[in-house]
DNA sequence: TCATTAACACGGG
DNA sequence: CCCGTGTTAATGA
């Protein structure tokens, strides 16, 4: 048994199916800023996320882009498997937002899983929910709330899957994930900067109060 | 009023 | 020099 598959699935799964997804599973390591999966690709295999953070987005026909979620390690790509399972095509696009490691498993055991294993069924459904809500979530930040909330909200979220406050990105590609100008994001910085709830540095951000 | 686009200056690597 | 940043002016929704 792989240490890494013990760790973040050891509490989740019956042995004999780590067993399983030690045997089938294989590992893949990805440098940040790889491409995971493309806007209309046909997929084969899901991808366990062992360690590392992924950035799923949307994309327009122009290629403009939006951010949907983080996957943190322990999580899977809920798109994956409804896109595996009717061997339809990706609507999204994900890409390794650190250095990562993936478990890839094919389609067919993923399904045969399903049927065998109730713990897998439960994962697969947690994960499902989990991923709805995150859907959700963006969908009232973008429906409800102005550009200075979804700020706000965006260097939480990137925060907390980066485990610090420290957030190493640039305004532009903030710009990108909310789809906004980099102007915009440069302003509103600034006004978080002048009242004290974050310090602005070339490259990162620093988070100091967030309400 | 507020976002977007273009343009420009500044400064660090 | 190139890139990230801060700011402004013009334009439009």
């Amino acid at each position: 048994m792989r240490e890494e598959i013990k760790t973040n699935y050891g509490q989740l799964f019956e042995q004999e199916l780590l067993n399983e997804i030690n045997d089938i599973g294989v590992l893949k390591n990805v440098n940040a800023g790889d491409e995971l999966i493309r806007t209309g690709q046909y997929l084969s295999a899901m991808p366990l996320l062992i360690d590392g953070v992924i950035k799923v987005m949307r994309e327009d026909e122009d290629g403009f882009e939006l951010m949907l979620y983080f996957l943190e390690k322990g999580e899977t790509c809920a798109m994956t498997l409804s896109c595996c399972t009717g061997s339809a095509i990706s609507e999204i696009r994900a890409i390794a937002e650190t250095d990562s490691t993936l478990l890839m498993i094919p389609i067919e055991k993923m399904e045969e899983w399903l049927g065998k294993y109730k713990s897998w069924r439960n994962f697969i459904f947690n994960s499902y929910h989990e991923r709805l809500m995150e859907v959700l979530a963006t969908i009232d930040n973008i429906a409800f709330k102005k550009m200075d909330e979804r700020l706000i909200e965006y260097l939480k979220n990137k925060s907390k899957h980066y485990k610090d406050s420290e957030i190493k990105v640039t305004h532009q590609d903030i710009a990108f994930d909310l789809h906004t100008s980099r102007v915009v994001i440069s302003r509103l910085l600034k006004q978080l900067e002048k009242t004290n709830r974050i310090k602005l540095n070339r490259n990162s951000i620093k988070l100091i109060e967030i309400a």
